[in-house]
DNA sequence: GTTAAAAGTTTTCGCGCGTAAAGTTTTTAT
DNA sequence: ATAAAAACTTTACGCGCGAAAACTTTTAAC
């Protein structure tokens, strides 16, 4: 690599012995260039280690090659899973992805989304908070940037969304719970931040009901998105009451379910479907750490893979054009039987 | 807020009564014009949602507003905690968080370092990959980028390091393991990513010479970050073949330890330091879900609040031109005695 | 080998802002 | 009240690139 530094594309398409304007062109899409112009530029790019300025060249495009990536809280392991799976496949498509946290805060959400108008993206794959949202905001910002929602939807906004079943989530697992033992109570946050708790909760009765057995919902207090926290702290004071009807707990999701299990050891209880157990436990999400609980969490696990292609796959079909209706498309979960339940 | 569209500087300044020279120098700090022109600019800015061109802008500053930060792997929550706290520093600070993650691949890394480098940041503050790192690659970032590292050092480069006292933590946790039962064993990797796994190797090492007991340290082979899959079959392994020689296991870190319970789980181990457990397990790092694991964890804790604390002001102390040589700053770990060890 | 299409070149303009210089007004200090 | 300093205005230029128009060369098609 040569030392002489390259100040611009001016420069830079002298040395290549290659007009500006076609090298603008390879910067813009590498194969809208004839090979032989390519291969001589990709020569000068080895030879010089020039970039063009990010900031001149997206000022005068309508859309830059930038892709938003917003999720609700990154420190919620399920949320950095989901990201980073979004994050290469938006990479590999040859557009730079730009990762937000919203850090459970309905203001910070709206000013990541302020943020993001400016740096004018392609597209946008937003994960909103749910509940709190500021839901006017989202929609002016969906107006304004192609915004594919995944994970939680927000009334029809956006191109259209990806996410799971939840409906098909919890009537799977509580079949299961059903078939080999005693009908499962619902454990949930009172209050949860995300509306997919509330599609899971009604799931839950109906599965009930359709069994022919009494449903049983415990819904704890707590706010915020410490779930393990307060699953602890609620579910010592359930299980101390014993207020539980049955010996089976089909919590909400896996964070619940995580801390749900450090109430039962903290008050001495034995978890797992073996004879000597004295309950069982079930989560919901496929939480990339439930395979190393103690006992490992029985759930049912997001398709990753398949939520992810179809969130980026779409958003990009949007970008490109493609004229299409507003869907809604969830992924079915899969059951993942362990020894917690 | 009214709906005429303001398209650029010029139309808002107008439209504030104000120069704009003035307004430029107002969005590049509120502070360096006179309250009163402060103040007819904000009344403007609330009428008209206007927003400087974010790509015009910071085309001709040499420096932006932006500060980026990178960590090796943002699906560890170590690494999304720490993350988290330091980009809302950075946001407290009027500064524009740009948060990268490498994925754990070292020629990502360099890439990330790459578009860094095109954004023109006021700073970055970097944890490093470690071991995998393209060290040339830093260092010539570093020349071009005020840089803070963090969590791992590499060599003395950028303008200082701030991580935590990874000798204090493991001798703070062999101390207290000698004091409370048998001396430990040291459960490890066998080629970790993070140079800090040497250092606590080393410091267990020491201290166990000091306290008169003969070390053990168990390596397991494994590559990648899924540590807890890697402990969780290293230590199957161990345990089933009896390898250790004392029923204490102190792990190079809380993943690990995260993964040595479940196989000790799974191979019908009871863990804890009560008189009827088998072994005790102790993690180091406090893991954001070590409070929850069967038995809850006894780990050091990084001072999380130190470290992004002092990673984040150390590094605007060098941006705003502050003479200082290059230190190493290690913040002290605390005992958190839990049911695990 | 001719021809049209595709690709590349030259030229020119403008985006929205930073920045600097010179002049004017306002504020502060004495 | 007056001078000096600070803040603001006016004017002007340039950054590095996108984009469009008009022209020239290369490629592909028959």
């Amino acid at each position: 690599m040569s030392d002489l530094k390259i100040r611009n594309m001016e420069e830079f398409a002298a040395a290549s012995g290659i007009s500006r304007p076609t090298v603008s062109k390879y910067f813009h899409d590498p194969e809208s260039v004839r090979s032989s112009t390519r291969a001589r530029i990709e020569a000068a790019l080895e030879k010089y280690n020039y970039r063009p300025n990010i900031y001149a060249m997206n000022q005068n495009r309508k859309l830059t090659k930038n892709i938003g990536i917003v999720v609700p809280f990154l420190a919620d392991p399920f949320f950095a899973e989901i990201a980073r799976r979004i994050e290469q496949r938006v990479i590999d498509a040859g557009y730079h992805p730009a990762l937000f946290s919203a850090h459970g805060d309905p203001r910070l959400e709206v000013e990541v989304l302020d943020t993001l108008v400016s740096m004018k993206p392609a597209g946008v794959l937003l994960a909103p908070l749910g509940r709190a949202s500021d839901k006017n905001a989202i929609a002016k910002f969906c107006d304004q940037v192609p915004t594919l929602l995944f994970d939680s939807s927000v009334d029809e906004l956006g191109v259209s969304f990806v996410g799971s079943d939840n409906f098909q989530f919890t009537e799977l697992i509580t079949d299961y719970l059903c078939r080999t033992g005693e009908p499962p109570c619902f454990f949930e946050m009172k209050t949860p931040a995300n509306p997919n708790a509330h599609r899971r909760r009604t799931s839950y009765l109906n599965a009930m009901e359709r069994f022919g057995h009494e449903p049983q919902v415990i819904s704890i207090p707590g706010e915020g998105w410490a779930f393990e926290a307060i699953a602890m702290e609620g579910g010592r004071k359930a299980l101390s009451e014993g207020v539980f009807a049955t010996n089976t707990v089909l919590c909400s999701n896996d964070r619940l379910a995580i801390g749900l299990l450090a109430a039962c050891y903290a008050e001495g209880i034995t978890v797992g479907r073996g004879a000597n157990a004295a309950v069982r436990v079930a989560g919901q999400d496929g939480h990339p750490f439930s395979r190393y609980t103690c006992p490992p969490l029985t759930t049912v696990a997001h398709d990753y893979d398949a939520v992810s292609f179809h969130a980026v796959n779409t958003l990009f079909q949007a970008i490109e054009g493609t004229e299409m209706e507003w869907k809604s498309m969830r992924m079915e979960g899969k059951l993942i039987m362990r020894d917690s339940a």
